[in-house]
RNA sequence: UGGGGUGUCGCCAAGCGGUAAGGCACGGGGUUUUGAUCUCCGCAUACCCAGGUUCGAAUCCUGGCACCCCAGCCA
């Protein structure tokens, strides 16, 4: 909760602090430079918002660049929905987005310096070849037979690769810097690789060559003058490759490479790799389906952007890798929509409840406060009626003092109208409880009765007016397989159920009617729901966002 | 068994030689026409382990142990 009120502090936030101490840098610059090869996720998050939150802070600034250099993978539906993606959490970037691929004219002619000046070679092994002669972990690799070519021999070689004029696969540009090195990213990697027959998104057909990430990312990095390229642990590795690049290449700036680690969440699959087979293998449905981690499915599933910004200021940024809980999310999008969501009542289970007393065809509009806290929200009219729902939950013949709802005999309060007391249980020839009958008392309405001791108060519709709708409920926010099971055979299984995700007819109070898509509501005790986008006016759908009956069924099982 | 990282409460996470912040979760009290919210209170004599330096160590040194990453012409 204060949290908050604190600036955002974490160790690459201290580095910068200090390098501007020193004066190392006028202008703080960062970039967020994803590949556009399926959709951002929760994870992207935590780097969209330490990236431009930095730039922010600091009065710097942050590209967004498309780190496009394996056409093979990549699409500009892609590249369309990242945009939309970042834009939807909050952040800008300037004028025009940046393309790693806007930089192959100058990427080429950093390769040829490299050359010229006897630091990269074209090899004629192939892919298999390669890896043999990059020896194993322990033992250090072989020198390419093709390595002393003289800078002459690979100029041309390399020219006749960009001319088209060899196979795929048959050469590659690699650095010449040590086989024998123990870092293996550093035994002579591959800079360039041929590509024949990829019409990329941006340049088309005019190359047949293209850089590898190793090659390109320090360049776009220093062309842009960025100033910290952040990325995560996985490339701490590669920041001696990064260094070595800008090092042996005519470029002014130098950018530093600083690694945190990647953000694993309970329950949920992360890796672009998983994702997009869940959605080719149609084990969801698309991108955006409301129960996969990227953003566009929290989008749709009711999330907003605050609450996951709050939550990459949460989670902070080590060099930890952990796994997040659940429960830290929950709390971050439970925490805004307190604050910001209308409330409404809903009845999952119907049960019927027939009020006497109350003239029959008579009906009352009753005003309700659309949020407990804030006027400003104003209020909403709600149909009352002689004939009710309540949720058959709500509801038991006996109960002890924990229960907290309608009991045989007892009284309770419709919630924003009056209090009701439990007469007659009706059943069916199978036992089964069809129908109750209840008093009300005219007396309660809006006021609370001196020295009356009532259970609760439970929520109710209007049998009359009462809106149909289907409220779906998923089992966890994203449903994950057992991170203890084997990986794949259990991802597939899992994934495969039916058990995900389960909707329920729900009667809903007709002041719904008019909400529009994207807005959330909490369903008081159901928790918070959005309308989702397969909404029609006759067939309203809600996603449950995040449930309260958490600790409601914690107590359940007490008094059972 | 090579190299690079990380080890502070169930989960995140501050701390940077001066005697363990905060959040989430959890437990308990109060308010409440949502068992929600809000609000109080509690929650690591202890910082992977073992030695050492120091008046003083989670912070420095030495040695272990555990976990993560790397052998794509992916990023």
């Amino acid at each position: 909760m204060n949290n908050k009120d604190l600036p955002p502090t974490n160790f690459i936030r201290q580095i910068i602090d200090k390098d501007l101490e020193t004066d190392q840098y006028t202008i703080i610059q960062t970039r967020f430079p994803p590949e556009p090869n399926g959709y951002l996720h929760i994870g992207h998050a935590k780097s969209i918002c330490l990236n431009f939150g930095i730039a922010n802070d600091y009065n710097g600034l942050c590209n967004l660049r498309f780190d496009d250099t394996n056409p093979h993978k990549e699409n500009q539906e892609y590249i369309n929905a990242i945009q939309d993606d970042v834009r939807w959490l909050g952040f800008n970037w300037g004028e025009q987005a940046y393309y790693a691929s806007d930089y192959f004219e100058q990427l080429y002619n950093f390769a040829v310096e490299l050359i010229q000046a006897d630091n990269a070679y074209v090899c004629d092994l192939s892919a298999d070849e390669v890896r043999e002669h990059r020896g194993t972990l322990t033992e250090p690799g072989k020198d390419s037979p093709f390595r002393n070519r003289s800078p002459d021999d690979n100029l041309d070689l390399f020219r006749r690769m960009k001319a088209n004029e060899f196979q795929e696969g048959s050469r590659t540009l690699r650095a010449k810097i040590d086989m024998a090195s123990p870092n293996i990213n550093l035994r002579d990697p591959t800079l360039y690789r041929i590509r024949q027959g990829i019409v990329h998104h941006q340049t088309g057909e005019a190359w047949c060559i293209y850089p590898m990430y190793d090659f390109t990312h320090p360049i776009s990095d220093a062309l842009e003058g960025i100033t910290y390229s952040l990325c995560t642990l996985e490339f701490e590795d590669h920041r001696p490759l990064y260094d070595w690049v800008l090092d042996n290449v005519s470029v002014s700036s130098h950018p530093r490479q600083i690694e945190f680690s990647r953000l694993n969440l309970e329950y949920t699959v992360m890796s672009k790799r998983k994702l997009t087979e869940l959605v080719d293998k149609g084990y969801v449905n698309g991108w955006d389906d409301p129960r996969m981690s990227t953003l566009a499915g929290m989008r749709r599933r009711g999330f907003t952007p605050e609450s996951i910004r709050e939550f990459c200021v949460r989670i902070g940024i080590t060099k930890m890798d952990g796994t997040v809980e659940m429960s830290m999310l929950e709390s971050c999008i439970r925490e805004n929509l307190d604050q910001t969501v209308p409330r409404a009542m809903a009845v999952v289970n119907p049960l019927k409840v027939v009020i006497t007393n109350y003239p029959e065809d008579q009906e009352e509009q009753l005003t309700a406060a659309n949020h407990p806290k804030n006027e400003q929200m104003g209020t909403r009219t709600l149909p009352f009626f002689r004939e009710v729902y309540i949720d058959k939950e709500d509801f038991r013949e006996q109960a002890n003092k924990k229960f907290k709802r309608l009991v045989a005999g007892a009284e309770v309060r419709l919630r924003n109208s009056y209090i009701i007391k439990c007469e007659e249980v009706i059943k069916d020839s199978q036992g089964e409880i069809t129908e109750l009958h209840c008093s009300y008392d005219p007396a309660t309405l809006g006021i609370k009765p001196e020295g009356r001791k009532v259970r609760g108060v439970i929520h109710w519709v209007s049998v009359r007016h009462g809106l149909k709708a289907e409220l779906r409920l998923f089992d966890r926010l994203f449903n994950h397989p057992n991170p203890d099971a084997d990986k794949d055979t259990h991802f597939t299984e899992h994934l495969n159920s039916d058990s995900l995700i389960s909707a329920h007819k729900a009667i809903l109070e007709p002041s719904l009617k008019p909400a529009t898509v994207g807005s959330r509501f909490q369903f008081e005790r159901e928790g918070y729901f959005c309308k989702d986008i397969d909404s029609t006016p006759d067939k309203p759908v809600f996603n449950r966002i995040v449930t309260l009956r958490d600790s409601w069924a914690k107590i359940e099982q007490q008094i059972k």
